[in-house]
Order: structure tokens, then C-alpha cells, then sequence
DNA sequence: ATAACCTCCGTACCATAGTACGGAGTCAAG
DNA sequence: CTTGACTCCGTACTATGGTACGGAGGTTAT
């Protein structure tokens, strides 16, 4: 399986310009020309473990963490820093905790607004009073 | 209570040019400057409210609003469309529910990855892998 | 009343995460 | 063997959410 950067890129959801920032920031590696040869000739080919990486990086950025932190947690898959590796993740999973938490504590906040201006059909709603604790 | 800008941004807990920022971008508004006379003469005060205001616009941030998101919320506490109140503020709560529900995915593939990394001593840790569906 | 600190305001600068552009090279189909 | 789509690469630009700077004036504690 031999992707275009074209290929890959629509595989993982992303702009091929996005993938290119990707290998900029080191979060992904530029492979080897390959084909004709000469000056600059062939074109870089991907294969499924560059889409793998590619769609990670997505769900890890769609859970909050910044590309510094998602290049720190790839980089763990070449160390054998066991130790590591459980401690980042653990406090990963300490930081979605308390965002989740946040989020649910404001989504609360929408559903006490969205109630109380429901129930009246006087007055403004109160937004700012809605998300006092 | 009157606060100088200085105390108001230290009770939301944020720097006196993200408040300035704010009242640039329309999230706050200016007040009259008030005191002495003559040229520029005062200093702007805020009250109880702004700083209500302020916090609001701080945990709906933590909760991933964008400023302008943030921007559209507060300008329905001027409005009395009740209708589009609601609708708005459950529009919002589709959002952080999809929110939530990623970084809980996340928070399980982290916690599998932890796990899996503790259970055996040999081998990589395959962060992918744990992130994988 | 004078120092130390604060406010006001405009303008400039910063990091993050891309997006756009443009000229040259490459590849596959007709 | 040309046409059209795609790739390569560098450089520039964008949006978001601030932060920094600097000079002029206002306020407060001693």
C-alpha cells in the first residue's frame, strides 16, 4: 500500500499542506524520494503506518493537546522509556480529566440556562447568572 | 464596589491587556472615565458585573468557546429572543457533548496505553496501537 | 508635594496552527 | 508525446488570543 502525500492526506481527513506543516513540525517523517532518478526526481510515497500516525495526531489534537504535546507522545513510540511513557500518559490523563470536568460543569450551565428560559416568559434569561456556581 | 481595570483583571485572574483586549474585541464594554476634569481626565472604574462577566467569559473558554462564540452568548443577555436562546445554548450542548465524548475516548486510549506499558517489560509501548479503535 | 505606582491608548509584536501561492518537476492516460 | 493532474519546495500570509512597550497623565501613601 503506496499513498501520494494526495492519498495520505485525504485519509487522515487533512489538507496536503497540513500534512506538509506536520513533517515541518517533526510530527511526521519526510520519506525518500523514490522513482527516477536524477536531480530531484520520484515522488515521496506513504504507507498505512504514515496514516495511522496521521489520524492519531487528529484525535489527540481533537482532545485538547497542542502539537508540542502530541510530538512528545510520538516520540515515546521510538524510546523504551517504560517509565516514561506510563507517567506521560497518566498525567495526560489527569489534565482530559480536569477539562472534562470543566466541560461538564459548563454544560451544565447551558442546560440550567436553556431550563430557566424555558420556564419564564418574562424577563431576560439570565446568562452570566446561569453559570454561577 | 468600583474596581480600577488593575482589580478587575486580577479577579478574573487575568492580565489587565487580555481585559482591554476583551473590551477591543466587544466582549466587554469601556466605561465612561470618571473623576477629575478637564482633558482625559479619570479613571474608567467596573463593578460586580464586569467581574461576573469577565469569569463567565473565562469558564466558557476553559470549555473550548471561541472568543466570538463567547461574543454571540453575551449578546443574548441584551436580547429577551428567548427562542433563540434556547436553541443557542443547545446547539452548545451538542457540542461539548461531542467534545466530552472524544476526550473520553482519548482518556480510555491514554489509560489503555498506561496499562498496557505496566503489564509487560519487553517490547515497545504501541502508542498507536492504543489509540487505534 | 514628591515618589512610587497605576491607568490610558495606540501600535507593535508573539506563538500556534495552519492556508495560499507559484514555478518547476513528475506521472499516467489518451 | 502532449495534456492535465498531482507533487515538491520555499516563502508569505492568515486567524486567534493574547503580550509587550512607551510616553503622557492620574492617584495614593508618606
Amino acid at each position: 500500500m503506496q499513498l501520494s502525500i494526495g492519498k495520505l492526506a485525504e485519509a487522515g481527513g487533512v489538507g496536503v499542506e497540513t500534512v506538509r506543516y506536520y513533517q515541518r513540525r517533526g510530527l511526521m517523517t519526510t520519506p525518500a524520494r523514490s522513482g527516477g532518478e536524477g536531480w530531484g526526481a520520484g515522488i515521496r510515497r506513504y504507507d498505512a503506518d504514515d496514516v495511522r500516525r496521521l489520524k492519531f495526531i487528529r484525535s489527540a489534537q481533537a482532545s485538547g493537546f497542542t502539537l508540542e504535546e502530541i510530538a512528545e507522545l510520538l516520540e515515546l513510540e521510538q524510546s523504551d522509556d517504560r517509565a516514561r511513557v506510563r507517567s506521560l500518559a497518566r498525567q495526560r490523563i489527569a489534565v482530559l480529566d480536569a477539562k472534562i470536568a470543566q466541560m461538564s460543569e459548563t454544560r451544565a450551565a447551558l442546560a440550567r440556562l436553556a431550563d430557566q428560559c424555558a420556564a419564564t416568559d418574562k424577563g431576560p434569561c439570565p446568562i452570566l447568572a446561569a453559570f454561577e456556581p
